[in-house]
RNA sequence: GCCGGUGUAGCUCAGUCGGUAGAGCAACGCAUUCGUAAUGCGUGGGUCGGCGGUUCGAUUCCGUCCACCGGCACCA
């Protein structure tokens, strides 16, 4: 007799076990209809799955999120495989998940396929939803189900269900009137009426189980919606993604350039420099103000130092070197702590000395793969906003705290609410004892949850001396990108025999913070480019204020209103060229110049000057002198 | 690095089923002095990514290398 409690908090008392579907026909015929699945104490089950257990029960439909991932996933599983079976019957599967907005689903093809086989496949694709196919499912066990893959010789789909911890219970979807057969955790539509409107996206290739030692198997990539318009509306969004793409906003407002000469690495022009420089600026007085004192270190150091500190070892393949004719082999360096520990090893430390917290803007190269560069988000060489803290363990919960709140209060100042944090621990590659990781890892998260910071974990993903904190953003078309980063390291140190007198009279090897901000000052150029679709704020406009003239009569005045716009610190253009102002006005603001100072008789007249905004219509009329104060009060706000 | 795609003027792109290429914008020149997102006319500009092959002839076909794009793997 189980008690049904729905959403609502009503219940429902049943004679029987009783199925989901029976459930929402007892509600409604128009829910009945809507059901695609069910949820049971927090899990999702099939509409054909009975309950006998008194249970909270709540009726999944399309217009949930948890409704359309049922159905993509029904789509991939069911429909796009059946559909590649189909048309390439030799191919093999292997998994199909949901992603955000869509789906995929590998396979491995005896041919390759390229992305012009994806219509004729889409095609297939309608044809199998349009025939409405009911949805059922048998439960096998193990050898059963491994016997039906073997039969249909899906060798990949065997070697998942014997690396599956349970014995029985797989579950095996079928189609009506199709041979076709998937093993999926499910649940899955009851029908394929259910089916949304969809389009296959993308091709690309993808390692089985992720791992680059095995094959690489071709992956399918789609999008599906419960409408036509969300689909049209993924669409438009993507199109609008593409105008907020940094390559191409650099390129629009003249910022950097890149070229097959000096492969991931990057021309700033003098627009993009001035950006550049600004953030440097700001960072270079945040960080005197919060005690770290800044330091240059040589960008080509002995190779010893780096076998010593470990990256020879790990990164060794990875880093750009120099021979020189006394056969000695120099590495240009990747990363900046070696350097800040010579630093901090010359001379004797005492304890009083610590924390001692080193900031440089240092150059690094790195020799990433190939597949790997991405515009300004990943390059070879770039500037790090990187600092090291010199402290003992009972110092760690305070910097760590401190490095937060600088970080929270720079991305804030940045435009960024949406920081995404993670913990990332001990890899499989690494340097030190267990014991010293156990310490390290302790450390951090103590640090972390006294801050009340949420944080997912990214298991395996620190570096090769500590765990490391990650500062993730978005960029436009919904990658991640790290940026900022805490390290907690116990290794380095101790490697590199940095030591300092404690308060006892001896010896002790300090604990090392790095953590960059920015991270890379090329990628955060790239986020913000994209986070403000160009529209950067006033403070970091590489040019904040165009004038231009109306007429060649305002050429004097111009340059008069120039002079004192330099004068109070902006960074000022001139545009005297013999152009409409409706031809300069277009010009700047695909510059995204956020103010034009458009001048005429008018304003020569009455010593005012006619301001347009960026993205405003229309334009006020001010006192020169008005104008100049406004503005220069605007640039000191960080908002 | 791996899979698939792409590479034509400074930029955005068209084109040649093998007979050495075209538009718009930009640049330059002349005219125009104009009131808030493109003033008009004219001129110049290309080893059709590099190298090799097939061919009477290759930007076009084939091979290879490089770069870029989308993924995967990697990311100190």
């Amino acid at each position: 007799m189980p008690v049904i409690t729905l959403p609502d908090g009503s219940q429902k008392e049943f004679p029987e076990a009783v199925t989901g579907l029976a459930i929402a026909e007892s509600i409604g015929p128009s829910l009945a209809k809507a059901a695609i699945a069910i949820t049971v104490n927090g899990n999702q089950k099939d509409l054909s799955d009975p309950i006998s257990e008194d249970s909270k029960v709540s009726i999944i439909t399309i217009d949930s999120d948890e409704g359309l991932e049922i159905m993509r996933h029904t789509l991939t599983a069911q429909v796009l495989a059946s559909a590649v079976k189909n048309l390439y019957p030799d191919t093999k599967l292997a998994i199909g998940p949901t992603i955000d907005d869509g789906f995929y689903y590998d396979f491995e093809f005896q041919k390759p396929i390229s992305s012009d086989e994806l219509e004729p496949i889409e095609k297939e694709m309608k044809k199998i939803v349009s025939t409405g196919s009911s949805i059922t499912k048998t439960l096998n066990s193990k050898s059963k189900a491994i016997e039906v893959f073997k039969v249909a010789d899906e060798p990949y789909k065997e070697s998942i269900i014997n690396d599956a911890d349970q014995e029985d219970d797989f579950q095996l979807y079928h189609q009506d009137d199709s041979e076709f057969v998937d093993l999926c955790r499910g649940p899955h539509l009851p029908s394929l009426k259910h089916i949304g409107p969809f389009k296959l996206t993308k091709i690309a290739g993808a390692y089985w189980k992720g791992d680059s030692k095995n094959k690489m198997l071709t992956r399918i990539y789609g999008t599906a919606w419960k409408d036509g318009k969300d689909l049209k509306l993924y669409l438009q969004r993507l199109e609008e993604a593409e105008q907020r793409d940094h390559r191409r906003l650099g390129q629009q407002m003249d910022l950097f350039h890149l070229q097959d000469e000096a492969v991931g690495a990057v021309f700033w022009h003098p627009r993009g420099w001035a950006l550049y420089q600004t953030l440097i600026d700001y960072m270079r007085t945040k960080q005197e103000l919060a005690g770290y004192e800044e330091v240059n270190t040589p960008e080509l150091m002995d190779r010893r130092l780096w076998e010593a500190s470990g990256h020879w070892e790990t990164f060794g393949e990875n880093m750009f070197t120099s021979r020189t004719e006394d056969e000695r082999i120099w590495a240009i360096k990747p990363m900046n702590c070696p350097g800040h520990v010579q630093i901090f090893k010359k001379g004797l430390r005492s304890y009083r000395e610590l924390p001692l917290r080193i900031a440089e803007f240092g150059k690094v190269h790195r020799y990433e793969p190939s597949g790997a560069l991405h515009g300004l988000m990943r390059v070879r060489a770039f500037t790090q906003d990187d600092a090291h803290i010199f402290c003992t363990q009972d110092q760690i919960t305070a910097e760590t705290g401190a490095v937060c709140s600088l970080l929270l209060s720079i991305y804030r100042d940045m435009g960024f609410e949406n920081i995404i944090i993670k913990f990332a621990d001990r890899p499989e590659r690494r340097v030190g004892t267990d014991d010293v990781w156990d310490q390290a890892e302790d450390a951090l998260k103590q640090a972390m949850n006294s801050l009340g910071l949420d944080y997912s974990y990214n298991p395996g993903e620190g570096a090769f001396y500590g765990p490391k904190i990650e500062f993730v953003l978005r960029d436009a078309i919904g990658r991640d990108w790290q940026c900022g980063t805490l390290q907690v390291d116990l290794n380095l140190p101790g490697r590199l025999g940095a030591t300092y007198v404690g308060e006892d009279g001896n010896r002790h090897t300090p604990v090392l913070l790095h953590r960059a901000i920015f991270g890379s000052l090329e990628r955060f150029i790239g986020i913000l480019l994209e986070h403000f679709t160009g529209n950067l704020p006033f403070w970091l406009a590489p040019t904040q204020v165009v004038v231009a003239t109306i007429t060649s009569d305002a050429n004097e005045y111009a340059y008069e209103v120039v002079e004192q716009l330099k004068n109070s610190g902006l960074r000022t253009e001139i545009d005297l060229r013999n152009e409409k102002i409706n031809y300069k006005v277009r010009e700047h603001s695909l510059l995204k110049t956020p103010v034009l100072i458009a001048l005429g008789k008018r304003e020569i007249e009455d010593r005012t000057v006619s301001i347009r905004r960026l993205g405003k219509k229309g334009q006020e009329i001010v006192l020169l002198t008005d104008a100049i104060s406004i503005l220069a009060k605007q640039s000191q706000t960080h908002s």
